[in-house]
DNA sequence: CAACGTATGTCAGACTTCTGACATGAGTCA
DNA sequence: TGACTCATGTCAGAAGTCTGACATACGTTG
């Protein structure tokens, strides 16, 4: 697809290829989510508070993969209209647990369900077999640039 | 890694996996193109420019996975500080043929290196049928997600 | 106990990217 | 030829995210 002008290597690179798909992913995510009024990372807050309650913020940025202080903007958002609940008072050292609130369970369950047709359109035309290799694969990769040691 | 609290399927997700990966090496990518003075889709628009050259500014922002209007931007400062050159006049039509300087090519010669190296590091451990077939998946992945038709 | 390093929440400012909008140039078709 | 559609470049404003900075809370270590 796209020109073949020169004949690139960006079409088998992976470093590239990830780059694509997840862009593409991205993309198919906003256009469901926006209709529902969320973005992706507002989703992501959600559904993350959804499978496992009482994440403090920097958890939540974590497994959102933004830093503390995009998810503290949004987490303050989301509790001023009413989607989670953080006490006031922190149990244990600084971090609020938060939780959602049935509005928020509620706003979570439509956009859970557009964002899974979207993984299962994505997943179309891939076995079993396909889907496990490719989450080994990209289980490695990122092993791979996490772990650091390794000069090179 | 994590917790594993209440052992949710966020691990078992190839959407939430493909956005991991991209961030790590999104992540991986930013840390060595800093010391360059360079973003990712800097990066990414010297580099497709060095591969085809003569790229319009909507062309390359289709590479980069970004908008025109935002390669618009990057654009003119590229051009600005002597990168890139634009045409004064369309030959054709109202795209702008974009090239590298002798300066651009420069400038992108140690950026290509690093990023390469942070490529190598996150292929390291995998065979040659790993990453073929880590590739077949990626492509299938887009393909499913940008051909639209397929109601479900 | 005191000092240190680490992790957290939060505020402020800057940067990047996005959406919306407009005008221009090329191709198509009646 | 004229109308229509599409792609492009560009400007302007809005939204999201980032970096930098500060104060606080915990655990470790002397």
């Amino acid at each position: 697809m796209s020109q073949s002008g020169t004949g690139i290597d960006l079409d088998t690179s992976l470093g590239y290829l990830l780059k694509e798909a997840s862009s593409v992913l991205r993309t198919a995510m906003e256009e469901v989510l926006r209709p529902l009024g969320m973005t992706v990372t507002h989703y992501s807050c959600l559904e993350l508070l959804a499978q496992r309650p009482g994440l403090s913020n920097s958890e939540l940025a974590r497994g959102a993969f933004v830093t503390r202080q995009s998810m503290n903007v949004l987490l303050q958002n989301l509790e001023r209209d009413g989607y989670v609940t953080r006490p006031a008072q922190a149990p244990v050292g600084k971090a609020l647990p938060a939780r959602l609130t049935p509005r928020g369970r509620r706003s979570l369950e439509r956009a859970s369900a557009a964002v899974r047709s979207v993984e299962v359109r994505m997943l179309a035309g891939m076995t079993e077999a396909e889907q496990a290799d490719a989450l080994r694969s990209l289980r490695s990769m990122i092993r791979s640039l996490r772990g650091d040691a390794v000069g090179a």
